[in-house]
DNA sequence: ACGTACGAAATCGTATACGATCAGTATGTG
DNA sequence: CACATACTGATCGTATACGATTTCGTACGT
């Protein structure tokens, strides 16, 4: 007579999984073994098996045959190449959903915009940095195309994990951060071409990654240059 | 003693599905039961499971708990929004790749189009098709971001997996699309701006994408306007 | 002391068995 | 006759068991 919970175990393990990975319970280079992990969760092998194949396929954990699962490494290329993929889908996803953001969108994306303006002189980056979420779920959340609406959370969730462990505020680049978004809200107010909102949306995030980079003086890959 | 296959049995269950629902051998609608497919592969079910829900974090097939796997249906906006996103990666990939692509693979590509400038003639739209893929992947595989590569790899494949129901191949199309490979050729030799590469080359399959909506009189999404 | 061969422990890979769930059909009731 | 309910067959979901593979420590020979 209990409420039968929907979820499939395979599933609920898989969640479970990805959580302790995303919180940083379970840090990079973590073996995660079959046996242990199903005894941990009450479960059988078989369905936590099936869990780390798909964060396998989210690139959460390698996998080698016969040799077991490990939580993905940082390598900080990996972070690079993310933020260069996010920035081209989600300047897509933006600018596809342009047109469908309507004036409540973008007042309920000031707002957030406001919020994360308090957070600068308080400073409190972990709040900004979930606000800032926020602020670039409401715009591209919109977009039609499921397709490359599931590529951005993929994205954001990749972003998450690499950042769990190498957490990243610059700070000179956070008050940038908030005028551009301004300048983004301003776009989609006028009913910018697509074109255009694509390049902005796109730039904001090179420009994060930029300023990354000068930070913690890491090389870019000579890849990265050029697109933005 | 005997060479032990490198593959594991859930790969090589992979495998051999999605090459069926490529070739068409398994057509959209096609249900999929565990059993039957573990028993005609030889394996056991676990495996064969696992490779399904490989198959359906790629969407080739749809999955319902409690109730089992059916081969991707084509619904046609389904092709389109494939089609936007390939469009949106290839585009960047291309770009990405530009740099790094030196004379040889230049004439590489250019011997590939004239090959396919001799389909059209010989009109032999199968092998036109072909060429095209191999075409393209001569520009987009320099792409140094391997997760921007492996979206364009998902999006050919799911390409390839609904033509292989519906296969379109738009006369006055492929004449066009010719002419345009040598465009974004000279457009490579010159070194021309990453942007305009990316214009170029996402303009390109934005084409193909018109043309197929005008020859099979679909109505386009809305969503579908104003990206390209 | 070094390298190699061997063996034990750890861990994954798969087969089999059985319980759980769902769709469809037959049956009973107003 | 319409509808709700109980049954049945098909299929999935998971637990358990065992074989296969890798890894690592240890003993042995040089």
């Amino acid at each position: 007579m209990s409420i039968q919970g929907a979820a499939s175990k395979s599933e609920q393990a898989y969640a479970a999984i990805k959580d302790k990975i995303l919180n940083g319970d379970y840090s990079p280079g973590y073996r995660l073994v079959l046996a242990k992990l199903a005894d941990d969760l009450g479960f059988s092998v078989v369905p936590v098996r099936e869990a780390i194949r798909r964060l396998e396929a989210e690139s959460f954990v390698t996998f080698e045959r016969n040799v077991g699962a490990t939580v993905a490494g940082i390598d900080p290329t990996e972070y690079l190449y993310t933020m260069q993929t996010l920035s081209i889908v989600e300047g897509a996803a933006t600018a596809l959903a342009a047109p469908l953001i309507g004036a409540a969108d973008i007042e309920r994306a000031r707002a957030i915009n406001t919020r994360m303006r308090e957070c600068l002189v308080d400073f409190d980056p972990v709040r900004f940095t979930e606000l800032n979420a926020a602020f670039h779920s409401v715009l591209f959340e919109s977009c039609p195309n499921p397709h490359i609406l599931d590529l951005v959370h993929r994205g954001w969730n990749r972003l998450k994990a690499l950042r769990s462990s190498t957490f990243s505020y610059v700070p000179g680049r956070a008050r940038e951060s908030v005028a551009e978004h301004e300048a983004l809200l301003v776009l989609l107010e006028n009913h910018a071409p697509a074109d255009d909102v694509e390049r902005a949306a796109r730039a904001h995030r090179a420009a994060t990654l930029e300023a990354y980079l000068a930070h913690s003086r890491h090389d870019a890959p000579a890849s990265l240059a050029g697109l933005n």
